[in-house]
RNA sequence: GCCGGGAUGGCGGAAUUGGCAGACGCCCGGGACUUAAAAUCCCGUGGGUAGUAAUACCCGUACCGGUUCGACCCCGGUUCCCGGCACCA
């Protein structure tokens, strides 16, 4: 009789229920307030993992939560089906890698179907179907006739595996973020997406999205990397360019001990001069052997080699030399900069090592300090010296006044940095969007005609693997004519990032099966903004970053009235196995399919839930599994002997009776899980953990002398329709059994009874010099004055201060008194 | 080096943001039911000292110090761990 539930059965019936009766299709309702709670779409590499199993319970709690409170919930499911495993199967087994992802989307779809998620599947989206990729490929072409794409040669990232480009943030630590492959550096001519033109507003904008987790914006803001300075002219004897460099440090201006050019800068060739080649030469051999992590160390000795020419300081007229430098980067600001030894680590250890001057202009006022033998750079802040009319002035305020000054003589002005490059999105693979664009000889890159749209990836290519794009071994993509003047062209062969598609797929949930748009602007605006995002915090920057981008600029071409996409954000902690990663090498992976075959998708989800808080990493634990298990039976044997017993309704309040404290735990139960649900809050632990309190009241309550059955089911409803997000099979089944015919998910969430979470009498603590030493109950609605005389009159209280002097007593209403005696 | 986050029992984690530290769960121990086991139910469970015992007292939220009647929480300093950025001028 103490049977455990068939969550078999359960799990299949409600599963077939829920898609008949289309429970999860959402239609837009101007009159309703919606929600739209997004997980991060998944490639569909045909296997479920347990962070997929986490981040979709996440957002299927809150959606289940959302619908219950009224709002008109949108919670859609995709594939971002483009990338790099697809071909790689077809490389490696001759897989077509159209089948192969369709097989998987079909396996992995099945998986999700296990989980009894409440995705509205009308709205499912896959990038690498044509009616999706064919407004990739417009977006694309918007993008090119505002001037925000363009094509430049540039040493770029290769990844000698993947055989293809790489954008600056798929390189991580100078490796391939897919394949940890070191990448290197080639001269190509790439497509670039202008994400610079949006660095200020990026940056800007991170301050409105609140409900994001600070790590994220800090994250987005270091990589954006602004830096606020000043761009200085430095003319150089005998030739007519003059110099441009880049300083944030404008005030040390009178410090210049030299100028370093980075050594691929393009003015170097001109500018060194015949009895200095040869030694130009050798050092930049010696360069060109190191690869890119090695340059770009911190720890590589800074070297350089003294160019032959020298350069003017246009602010005392002094005459110094120009070098190139290892640790001058040509991809920032100008590629050259002024050296001032006193006041920067790097310039101090460049200067000691080639005898240069080193002349303070910044003075600590530090006695300790000697300014004539620096030991090292000082960098913080002091007041000038050495430096003319500024002299006397505090550093910070001379950085102004300088640039200032700079600006009359019409030699400088102020200029701020960004890190952030542009978005290379070029990649020589087949297994992605054609980019959409013709060169011909005579009119240049011109883009596709609107209506020729979509550009179809082409069947008849050869998958070796190596070296260029598939698509140039096709024999039928290649040759069209120039859509401007007619005459013979060629196309793009390169197809987009798989970031690319993954930048609006959220917008295309909205209107997903629109062919005339690529979303009507009435259903996007209605559904927009993303309420609820959810995902892993390794996209912290890529796909953050540039889904925001594109929405940006979205906006500015008046498609979508949103100008960022995701209002709050939840980056989901890791699920891991004996505290690491799991992982096929190490042999830890615990398999979702199994786990939900042994204990049911319902538990899963629960311990999945219960066993952290969600931004945390998990240790996933079979003990603990069970645990969420047996609570699940517990429910289930609670509510099935309440059943049985014949409901007499007598509906016993009062706070000092049994029926009482039950009424009591119940609305302080749905007061607790309501607050842990509400947006941003992410306490589905602490929700779970008050729920199971309240079921062991109810089993407690259950065995008490004449137990209101009346009151047992009043209380089993609501804790159904509480559970119910959480494991929503279950949820169903208890609900229906209990007597009602609607689904549970249309059930509104139930509200708690103000009055009853107000106590008559509360156990107040009394502490003496801040010691728990007594508990007493009291009226709960005392004053501070009558608490303390009550606590003060108490016979025990009496006795723990007898033969001391009261010096002070501290009372807090409903808490405690404290009382200070010597 | 700069920036962000963190450290609480044997374990995962609670604590309405200054008011009973350790909720809930796991593990472990004891008991009930059973011929027995499984399942289930009940009880105990931070450490220490004293006591046959009810109990009493002491210590305890990484470390040192401060503010406060009162600190896991606020302030100053230190250590360690995780994440991001980094020859970025």
């Amino acid at each position: 009789m103490a049977d455990r539930y068939d969550f078999h059965s359960i799990e299949e019936k409600w599963q077939e229920y829920w898609e008949e009766h289309d429970v999860f299709k959402t239609v837009e309702d101007p009159d309703k307030e919606k929600y739209y709670v997004l997980e991060m779409f998944p490639y569909p590499s045909g296997k479920l993992h347990m962070g997929h199993v986490r981040n979709y319970s996440i957002g299927d709690v809150v959606a289940r939560y959302m619908n219950m409170k009224g709002l008109n919930v949108i919670h859609p499911m995709g594939w971002d089906s483009f990338g790099l495993p697809a071909e790689n199967a077809a490389i490696k087994n001759g897989a077509r890698p159209d089948v192969w992802t369709h097989e998987n989307i079909a396996e992995m779809k099945k998986q999700l179907k296990s989980l009894g998620l409440s995705y509205d599947w009308d709205r499912e989206v896959m990038t690498c179907r044509e009616d999706y990729y064919r407004w990739t490929q417009w977006f694309f072409i918007q993008f090119f006739k505002k001037g925000l794409a363009y094509k430049k040669k540039n040493a770029v990232n290769w990844c000698p595996s993947c055989q293809t480009v790489l954008a600056n943030e798929q390189v991580v630590d100078g490796k391939c973020e897919r394949c940890k492959t070191p990448v290197g550096k080639k001269e190509l001519s790439q497509w670039y997406l202008k994400i610079t033109d949006y660095a200020q507003r990026l940056l800007d904008d991170l301050d409105k999205l609140e409900g994001w987790p600070d790590k994220v914006k800090t994250m987005q803001r270091n990589w954006i990397g602004r830096s606020v300075g000043a761009e200085m002219q430095f003319e150089i004897e005998g030739f007519d360019k003059k110099l441009d460099i880049f300083t944030t440090r404008p005030d040390t201006v009178f410090g210049v001990s030299c100028m370093v050019l980075a050594p691929e800068h393009p003015y170097v060739k001109e500018l060194v001069t015949p009895e200095c080649q040869a030694e130009v030469d050798q050092f930049m051999d010696k360069l060109q052997y190191l690869n890119d992590i090695d340059r770009n160390s911190t720890t590589l000795e800074k070297e350089g080699c003294f160019i032959g020419r020298y350069a003017i300081n246009p602010f005392n007229g002094k005459k110094i030399p120009v070098y190139i430098a290892n640790y001058v980067l040509m991809d920032y600001g100008t590629g050259a900069i002024m050296v001032v030894p006193a006041h920067d680590t790097r310039d101090f250890a460049f200067a000691k090592k080639y005898g240069l001057d080193i002349i303070p202009v910044v003075d600590p006022g530090n006695p300790e300090i000697d300014l004539e033998n620096l030991e090292d750079a000082f960098v913080a802040e002091g007041t000038m010296i050495n430096s003319g009319k500024f002299d006397g002035l505090n550093n910070k305020e001379a950085i102004e006044k300088i640039t200032e000054y700079a600006e009359e003589l019409g030699v400088g002005k102020k200029s701020i940095n960004f890190r952030l490059r542009d978005w290379l999105i070029s990649r020589q693979r087949y297994w992605g969007v054609p980019i959409p664009m013709i060169y011909c000889d005579d009119c240049g890159w011109v883009p596709e005609k609107e209506e020729n749209l979509p550009i179809l990836l082409p069947k008849d290519v050869e998958f070796t693997g190596k070296g260029q794009s598939p698509l140039t071994t096709s024999k039928t993509f290649g040759d069209v004519v120039c859509p401007v003047c007619g005459k013979p062209a060629k196309r793009e062969m390169d197809t987009m990032d798989t970031f690319v598609d993954s930048s609006w797929y959220f917008l295309r949930y909205t209107d997903a099966r629109n062919d005339q748009e690529p979303f009507a602007k009435e259903k996007v605006n209605y559904w927009m903004n993303v309420d609820q995002y959810i995902g892993g915090v390794e996209h912290a920057i890529l796909h953050l970053l540039y889904a925001r981008f594109f929405t940006k600029v979205l906006h500015d071409l008046d498609l979508v009235e949103a100008d960022e996409p995701f209002a709050n954000l939840l980056t989901q902690g890791m699920v891991l196995k004996d505290g690491s990663k799991m992982s096929k090498s190490v042999g830890n992976i615990v398999s979702p399919v199994e786990i939900i075959e042994k204990y049911g998708a319902d538990t899963a989800r629960l311990f999945i839930l219960f066993a952290a808080p969600p931004d945390r990493d998990l240790d996933w634990s079979d003990a603990g599994v069970e645990g969420s298990y047996r609570f699940l039976n517990r429910v289930w044997r609670l509510v099935q002997e309440i059943l049985e017993k014949e409901a007499d309704a007598s509906g016993a309040k009062e706070n000092d009776t049994e029926a009482g404290k039950l009424y009591f735990q119940l609305n302080k139960t749905i007061k607790r899980v309501t607050d842990n649900m509400s947006t941003g809050r992410f306490g589905f632990n602490t929700a779970i953990s008050a729920i199971m309190e309240l079921v062991n009241e109810m089993y407690r309550y259950k065995e008490t002398e004449h137990a209101d059955s009346g009151l047992l089911k009043d209380c089993a409803d609501r804790l159904v329709l509480i559970l119910a997000p959480f494991v929503p099979h279950l949820g169903e089944e208890m609900w229906q059994r209990l007597g009602h015919e609607q689904s549970v998910y249309f059930e509104k969430w139930p509200d708690y009874d103000e009055e009853a979470l107000v106590l008559d009498t509360v156990e107040i603590v009394v502490q003496i010099n801040g010691k728990l030493k007594h508990r007493m109950h009291v009226a709960s609605d005392l004053s501070r004055e009558e608490l303390s005389e009550q606590v003060l009159a108490d016979e025990a209280v009496q006795e723990l201060t007898a033969g001391k002097t009261v010096k002070k007593v501290i009372a807090v209403p409903g808490k405690l008194v404290n009382i200070v005696v010597a």
